[in-house]
DNA sequence: TGTACATCAGTGAACGCGCGTTCACTGATGTAC
DNA sequence: TGTACATCAGTGAACGCGCGTTCACTGATGTAC
């Protein structure tokens, strides 16, 4: 845990603890006042810096959101082009989300409600669609755009349901097992 | 909305109304309180059929695993065997799951976790297991167990994962769509 | 340099909410003799 | 046939909980003159 805050940025702070406290749960349950009492402040001290607590929960998806999206593009450079590296930053895609069940399901949980209120309500949509442009951009080359299209959101759906059954304990994890599932996609041949 | 419950089986009544009111949200959520409201009957008459609000939650899950997978029994015996019996099984799972967005999301929440308090705490588990070997039995003939179990595990996160992305509305609904991103898994060429 | 004032991040008390669960109870139904 | 009794599905009141949010407030910090 932390050191409870002192003074500084609370908005930060609440975020940096918000990250913590996600990644020791399994679920993404997040309440406001237990935050601040984790951060050992006034429930009502998080009103000077969030308008609510959708807001927060917004703030805190996001900078999940751009935490996986990092290490995607990290994994995807790291790995090169090709089927390779596609495959690659699949099972990469796999692991995060076993490392991180509550942020996986956060992001996810709060993307899909439109939020007119928060005050950058594209933020996440933005940054989801650089993480679909991501994937889409390692198909291969012979593709038309609509082909890209589809192949990107197979090789999506697969992994993100490969996570998802994971994450609900459907499937025990087996690092192997991923990969030759992941495998299993092979655009090249087909 | 049903009739509020008069007389009769509480029990059964109670599953339906909770059914319906599953049937009509877009999340799992579902309070005993609430639910006793709906039926014109006092939160602890409840209490006299379940013996606390996770085994009514336990027991609406296995309702609904049950019917989708009477739903993908029936479609797979409509659809017939091969490619295209499991391709549109495939679809099918799909579109069961953008009908029932909250069942689905039910289901799979309760059966992760242990519930030795639960009277038949294996019954979930039993009929996830048919689910599972139901999508095995549609794998070519020529495959050894190990690879079976793969190519089911890949065909199950293909559709899943399309499913949730679907329902967290980072995919919009297109039968079309779906139905080319699921042929796109085809162990027959590979 | 000193004083008046605005700003603003924090506080604690309070509101109202819905929840799961317990408790002692009532009243109808069925059964034994 | 009538009476005593057990069973059991329902009731309403109450408990304690944690939550999100509001309100009027305090006290430190910085700035203008």
């Amino acid at each position: 845990m932390n050191a409870p805050y002192h003074h500084g940025d609370l908005r930060a702070a609440a975020l940096e603890m918000g990250m913590e406290r996600l990644a020791n749960q399994e679920q993404p349950d997040l309440g406001l006042r237990a935050l601040a009492r984790d951060l050992g402040v006034s429930a009502t001290a998080l009103y000077r810096h969030f308008p609510n607590k959708d807001a927060l929960l917004d703030a805190l998806a996001l900078e999940g959101l751009n935490r996986l999206g990092r290490h995607q593009a990290e994994a995807a450079s790291q790995a090169g082009g090709g089927y390779e590296g596609f495959a690659e930053v699949g099972v990469t895609y796999v692991t995060w989300a076993v490392e991180n069940p509550a942020l996986l399901r956060l992001i996810y949980s709060r993307v899909g409600q439109v939020d007119l209120a928060t005050d950058d309500p594209t933020a996440m949509g933005e940054a989801f669609h650089q993480l679909r442009s991501g994937i889409a951009a390692m198909m291969p080359d012979e593709m038309s755009t609509d082909e890209r299209a589809a192949a990107a959101l197979h090789a999506w759906s697969l992994v993100h349901g490969l996570a998802m059954l994971i994450l609900d304990g459907q499937v025990s994890y087996d690092p192997a097992m991923v990969r030759k599932v992941v495998r299993m996609t092979d655009f090249r041949a087909c």
